[in-house]
DNA sequence: TTACTAAATCAATTTTTTTTGATTTAGTAA
DNA sequence: TTACTAAATCAAAAAAAATTGATTTAGTAA
């Protein structure tokens, strides 16, 4: 399992921390979800799991990688978990069209 | 192994299309092999075996994984091969920062 | 022809990632 | 307390990707 990244004081990214971005992208599921999240500022599991159609535990999996890799934000509330895009690191990595399908507001 | 894409007939890149392309992108010695490619307009492959000391068979594999995402070009002279970036998709893809350092002309 | 070189491919192995189903953790409510 | 729900984690299995070393393909030159 990767680990989270650390906040970036660095003046580049090192290549590792693009693949890690990368990697975290690289699969139709995860990006599908970016997509989901990316409807709404912030969006619950329970409600994911649904829409996914996947166990929650797989759900659970694809989001920790998101998260790992800077993509996402997690806030939890009660017994429930909320995730929200992170807009700056998405905007940053992301083709412009790409980005703009998943965050239509922008 | 991930087939060739298509060349892109459609408005929009699939989930899948862009999976495959993050997916070249997700490895630090690829990142690292654009990076080489980018600083020369055509590379030869026996080149890039002394510059990546790697061994012939491997360097080939990930070369054609970047070839296959669309990423890079490939000419044959005789028995050598030449990889060049595909700078239209690369400028595409990849952010600005990234793209900036692997192809400093631009 | 033979000998040589460049690069791709192949098959076997190793490593990494993903999936699955069960369990655990933790919060809420009766 | 007990019962319930949400979500993370775990261990085992399956699937996919990467590595290795050998072989093949194909072009050049003596």
């Amino acid at each position: 399992m990767v680990q989270p990244l650390e906040e970036n004081t660095a003046v580049h990214m090192t290549n590792e921390t693009y693949a890690q971005k990368f990697k975290a992208l690289a699969d139709p599921k995860r990006l599908e979800l970016l997509n989901l999240i990316g409807q709404k500022d912030s969006v619950c599991v329970c409600d994911l799991v649904e829409d996914m159609a996947m166990p929650q535990s797989k759900l659970s999996y694809h989001l920790k990688i998101l998260l790992n890799a800077g993509l996402l934000t997690k806030e939890t509330r009660g017994t429930w978990s909320y995730y929200a895009l992170q807009n700056e690191e998405m905007e940053r990595l992301l083709p412009e069209e790409l980005y703009t399908s998943i965050k239509p507001s922008n």
